[in-house]
DNA sequence: GTGAAAGCGCTAACAG
DNA sequence: CTGTTAGCGCTTTCAC
């Protein structure tokens, strides 16, 4: 707003044309001209504007990713990650929280796409043709979730449902519980992916409650049908609602694993001061934020991205809300 | 980028300057042209180029928050609640994370400055002098921290702290440590200044600890020297450190509270679950985001924004990691 | 290697 | 109430 190209231009004497090549391609500019224009641009502390760098070049410098839920440590720890891959090379970042409402969803994308040059959605909530009107405003790609020729990266949910089953049923129980998270999070369905089959497979009864909203607060409700539910051990969709029922089963006396265990998912670093600290299943958040990054960014500039969808591994983490059923043989 | 305000002016019949304004200042603009208009906007699709406009109107309709640790609860609590504003009032978020370091954020202000409308800063690591400097690029609120001047929102640490130390006090404790947080923070002073008065008001002996980072994982060799210092309780810079103080402490077969009392401060949500809940003083994050984003917008349009500075108040909440002195006359 | 000039898409006077 | 016109600050042909 204040120092411009111009002012640059006068006091180097050259061009603003000139000016502008100093720093945007130096090499087509002689050694002698570039070290007088770097140093009034030093001097005078000019930065060019990116709204009209923007409106020439189509680029704005940002990318946007919109999220269910700040609140959610999984969420802003994805944020984290892509936070710091994005300074990396050099955007800066948006972000939107939808509350985990579609509708707001949907309204933040729209508006986030004319703003950034992609944008990364974890997005629970919108279906897939949603999704894919969307995909055509900007580059996007996807965390957590597939959608048909559209660009993601996703954790292996199944194969971490996998592990706790096995990990479960190691330990003697036959019947559980599952609390959902949203019916119509794509998380939620991975998660049932790999459970059923494994369960079957080990002879596992399930127990499927809720759906629940993925929040602290419904993980009391949610234990409370758990135990109704008469089972020996509770898996949960996610950490937050595992440490809401974590809490409200200490709150109702429950013993936590002597009476019931309780599975869950994500890994949060506040999994591990739960009371007991947690059996989840660990998301590889950093490798993921990084990775969707440099997918939209490759998007963006019509780079043959290499693979559409990549999965990454994730990996059971047993803690102590986990143990042999009750009256088990132990 | 596609759809440009020609393209509707054309479809609409009127010109683009009709456009604009059936957009910008319906009332200016008859009731028949302007439905029209919406109309055509609505069919094609229409979103004016925000890069466009700003460069015009020299706003950006976005605004910024940087922060040392999108890692850290506190700071992504204050961004869902900044964030959740900025959406009322019509307006985009950008967010940086400096990762605790004074070079990273310094940066980070100056190339976000350019991007947005204001800027809300929560630095306990940058300088007085420098930040008095930054100010001048942009409409600039501080968070949690007074430099003269300089619009602020800031909760009340010392206040929080004298209520913990009288807690304390009240249940017999004599020696206690303090788990100092970084060196240059402001909030970390503002602890100490809280502290220290009312440990003498009170007879309190405090072993002044580190100072140590601010993370989960610094907790534990502050666990480790507190132990070594021999005293009854530990009060932590914030409740991240003290949870990571708590595990290790669990580690080590230390009964909390039976020999040993541990307080927090920020009450995150995490505090709750910990094992065994934490005492902690609460911080009004939610109003404290608001306010900050209503006073760099306030700032920002050049509205006599009523109070520069605006401090919000805190609450001790007692947990269970608190409990009388050990051998204390119980 | 450098300068002049033409816009990018939009808003804000200024006329009518 | 509506249209015309002049840029906002910058990058990018196109000449030289």
């Amino acid at each position: 707003m204040r120092v411009t190209i111009r002012d640059v231009a006068r006091r180097a004497e050259v061009s603003v044309a000139t000016v502008s090549r100093a720093l945007g391609s130096p090499d087509r500019v002689s050694e002698a001209t570039r070290d007088r224009v770097l140093a009034v641009v030093q001097e005078l502390g000019y930065r060019p504007s990116p709204a009209a760098r923007s409106l020439i070049t189509g680029k704005t410098g940002a990318i946007a990713i919109v999220v269910p839920d700040l609140g959610n440590p999984f969420f802003t720890g994805l944020l984290k990650s892509v936070q710091a891959r994005a300074r990396e090379t050099g955007h800066a970042v948006l972000v939107g929280d939808s509350d985990e409402d579609p509708a707001t969803e949907q309204e933040l994308v729209r508006t986030l796409a004319k703003q950034a040059d992609g944008l990364l959605l974890c997005s629970p909530g919108i279906d897939d043709a949603t999704i894919t009107d969307l995909a055509g405003l900007t580059p996007l790609a996807l965390l957590n979730r597939r959608v048909a020729g559209i660009g993601a990266t996703v954790m292996d949910s199944a194969g971490g449902m996998r592990e706790i089953v096995a990990h479960l049923a190691a330990l003697g129980h036959r019947r559980c519980a599952y609390l959902n998270g949203p019916a119509s999070s794509w998380s939620n369905h991975e998660r049932l992916r790999g459970l059923r089959p494994a369960a079957a497979h080990h002879g596992l009864e399930i127990v499927e409650l809720g759906p629940f909203a993925p929040r602290y607060e419904d993980g009391a409700p949610a234990a409370d049908q758990a135990l109704a539910a008469g089972v020996t051990a509770v898996l949960a969709y996610n950490d937050v609602m595992a440490l809401g029922a974590l809490a409200r089963l200490r709150e109702r006396g429950v013993d936590v694993p002597g009476e019931l265990s309780v599975t869950g998912f994500d890994d949060l670093v506040y999994a591990a001061v739960s009371a007991p600290p947690l059996t989840t299943v660990a998301m590889p958040l950093a490798e993921a934020g990084r990775h969707a990054v440099d997918l939209v960014l490759a998007h963006a500039s019509a780079d043959p991205a290499g693979r559409l969808v990549t999965e990454l591994p994730t990996r059971l983490v047993v803690r102590a809300t986990t143990a042999r059923v009750p009256g088990g043989l132990g």
